[in-house]
DNA sequence: CGCCAGGGCCATA
DNA sequence: TATGGCCATGGC
């Protein structure tokens, strides 16, 4: 089943290449700042450093000034926290996520979630597209979405996540990509007000049937 | 005006 | 483990 989901999505959308950022670390301040916020809002502030957004110009600035600049998308206090935490451990690579190779993905994913205001799913989106390891993410459009198709999907997070990483092989680039289908596909499709009746999946798709 | 967005933390039971 | 309140801006 998640291979043929995939497959449909692949049909439709191709290789979307993720994630949207110029750089390794501006992923990771996006993976923070996108946090129950909508990209528009997240593309705003990134704009607001003007090139500038890296971990040495984010050192040097304060706390306050950095959550004035990510304003635009919202939790500014608690995110300019989250970012400075994260900026201060990506410093123990020297910035580079090459640096981490010989660090396995589960020390590295646990060396994330233990920084204050990244949970699983931002832990899991730095792993995957910042470090290139194959994390599998599970945000609220996978959740969504495998519901409203119909397929049962467990309710706890690690689960969830689990369903994936064993049925399908680890690879990064297979598991960048479906992320990336599950989010573009969701984004148009299948927010709380859903758009069923110019989605290409509506045909297998039981939330779609009940709502045409 | 109210609802919602690519979460996470903390208190509570 | 599982809810509920809270954090906050901007688009519709």
């Amino acid at each position: 089943m998640l291979v043929s989901v995939y497959n449909m999505l692949y049909d439709t959308y191709g290789s979307l290449n993720w994630w949207p950022a110029e750089t390794d670390y501006e992923m990771m301040v996006g993976a923070i700042l996108t946090q129950n916020t909508t990209w528009v809002n997240v593309e705003k502030s990134i704009a607001n450093f003007k090139g500038k957004l890296t971990p040495e110009y984010v050192n040097q600035i304060s706390t306050e000034r950095l959550a004035d600049y990510i304003r635009p998308s919202g939790f500014y206090t608690q995110k300019a926290e989250s970012i400075k935490a994260l900026t201060e451990w990506f410093g123990t690579f020297g910035y580079v996520t090459d640096n981490a190779e010989d660090v396995d993905t589960n020390s590295l994913r646990e060396a994330l979630l233990e920084l204050k205001g990244i949970g699983k799913e931002t832990a899991d989106c730095i792993l995957l597209y910042a470090f290139k390891r194959p994390s599998f993410v599970i945000d609220a459009y996978t959740r969504r979405i495998f519901e409203r198709l119909g397929l049962g999907v467990p309710t706890g997070y690690d689960d969830f996540r689990q369903v994936f990483m064993s049925l399908l092989p680890k690879d990064q680039g297979l598991y960048n990509n479906y992320h990336a289908l599950i989010v573009e596909h969701a984004k148009t499709y299948c927010n709380k007000v859903p758009k069923c009746e110019e989605c290409p999946l509506a045909s297998c798709c039981k939330y779609a049937e009940k709502h045409l």
